[in-house]
DNA sequence: CGGCGCGTTGAAATCACTCAAGGCACGTGG
DNA sequence: CCACGTGCCTTGAGTGATTTCAACGCGCCG
């Protein structure tokens, strides 16, 4: 059962065992603990549940809090005075948020489809860190992959012209949906609107490389959210930047 | 004296107190480690110079080596396969690179002007972390003030214009050689192609923009790699997107 | 003196943006 | 059941900011 409201809510924070039972543990920051001491993990995750739409993370506000989601995806971006939007990523299953140079957060993080989260007040994560060393390690393995993400994503900002941006898009959503390589179709929570955000262009833009994608038959589009991509090949070489066309 | 080599040479590996003397170590992550195990720490790092125009770190090289900058400007870049380039930032006192989160190296270091380092094996690096855990956690400080700056520049890239773009270039870097505000004037060791390849544009455009600047007034341009800003409010209003000029 | 690296400036071209109209799916209410 | 509104997406036409192409200036150094 999915609960959607204004704002979030502690889902089950009596039952003591939901660490044992969460499928990201094992991919996600937490399996720095041990199963011995799940309980004690469970005891600083509270878990949550944010509909869509609402925001768990606002730019500027002070970072007392920190999430790992365990479901969903939210979107994380940075706005301009003037409403301009940049999209920096997407978090979804354990994704780690809330890590913060200064006092307070860089980024908004808003729910794009129903997010369940565990949220760690920093009191308690530090007292995690203190007992478990290797969180911190498995905390900076973290930050280094978002870093060259993110320095990936400057390549595309800067320096990618507007078809290899969205072929990169594409390449990145099913390399992160299926990393063995097999799956074609992919679903994507996202809409146009947030795509342009994240590959710093417009709507309009989006969706004419989109439909040409699909002119040249790289790539069929059952439905607005779903892509299944016909030659992988040629997207891969496009989102690389090796590709005069 | 510097010395420019070919290749990274060792310059005093035998003194064993140059760590005691280093200027940056107060500002850098090795101020986690205490005074009285300077020796420590000297023995772990190697001072090495790299003359201007060569590489200390290569874009997907084994990630074996891990480097404090005590002096010069290095630049960090990825390369696209017909030339592109995007620097993803410039790398002075005080920074520390080598960070990865596989086993590879992200981004390419080069020196744009004399650069002094202190080298870390990676072993010698985890040797340190586990006799002094804070170190640990001073990575992880500067991991995430990376990723906010990381951040800001994907900002920049996606949703900046060409103006705001250098504006925010000037703010940023006046703000970094002279964090209480009051000077004016600073020296800009990289080219404009290098500005250029930093904030997503051209080479002329950069040119343009600060041709721009100075005939409105509001910077002066003494020499190629001297900026004076005239008006500072201005300045900073344009960076950060609240203009409509 | 001549070549080279770097920077500037102008003119023309282009890629992506803006503006505008319309389509489609979905939900709501008559 | 249909009319209507709304959100999201698509497509076309025209515009414009930035790029491209080209020429030139300047300082430096052999």
């Amino acid at each position: 059962m999915h609960l959607h409201r204004a704002r979030p809510v502690v889902v089950s924070a009596s039952t003591a065992d939901h660490c044992l039972t969460c499928g990201v543990r094992t991919t996600s920051v937490c399996n720095a603990i041990p199963d011995t001491d799940m309980a004690r993990l469970a005891g600083a995750a509270e878990p949550l549940e944010i509909a869509r739409g609402h925001t768990f993370i606002e730019e500027g506000q002070p970072a007392g809090n920190f999430y790992n989601v365990t479901g969903g995806t939210a979107k994380l971006y940075k706005l301009l005075p003037d409403g301009r939007q940049q999209i920096t990523g997407f978090a979804g299953r354990g994704h780690f948020l809330g890590l913060a140079h200064s006092n307070t957060y860089a980024f908004t993080a808003e729910a794009i489809e129903p997010v369940r989260l565990c949220r760690f007040t920093r009191t308690r994560l530090t007292a995690l860190i203190h007992d478990f060393p290797q969180l911190e390690q498995r905390l900076l393995d973290f930050a280094c992959n978002e870093l060259a993400t993110a320095q990936e994503q400057m390549l595309l900002l800067g320096r990618k012209t507007a078809r290899e941006r969205v072929a990169s898009f594409l390449a990145m959503r099913l390399r992160e949906a299926d990393p063995c390589g097999h799956a074609r179709e992919m679903h994507l929570p996202m809409t146009r609107g947030e795509i342009a955000d994240y590959l710093g262009l417009t709507i309009e833009t989006v969706s004419r490389v989109f439909s040409r994608f699909r002119a040249e038959k790289r790539i069929a589009l059952p439905s607005n959210d779903r892509v299944v991509v016909l030659d992988q090949t040629w997207l891969r070489a496009l989102a690389e930047g090796s590709m005069e066309d």
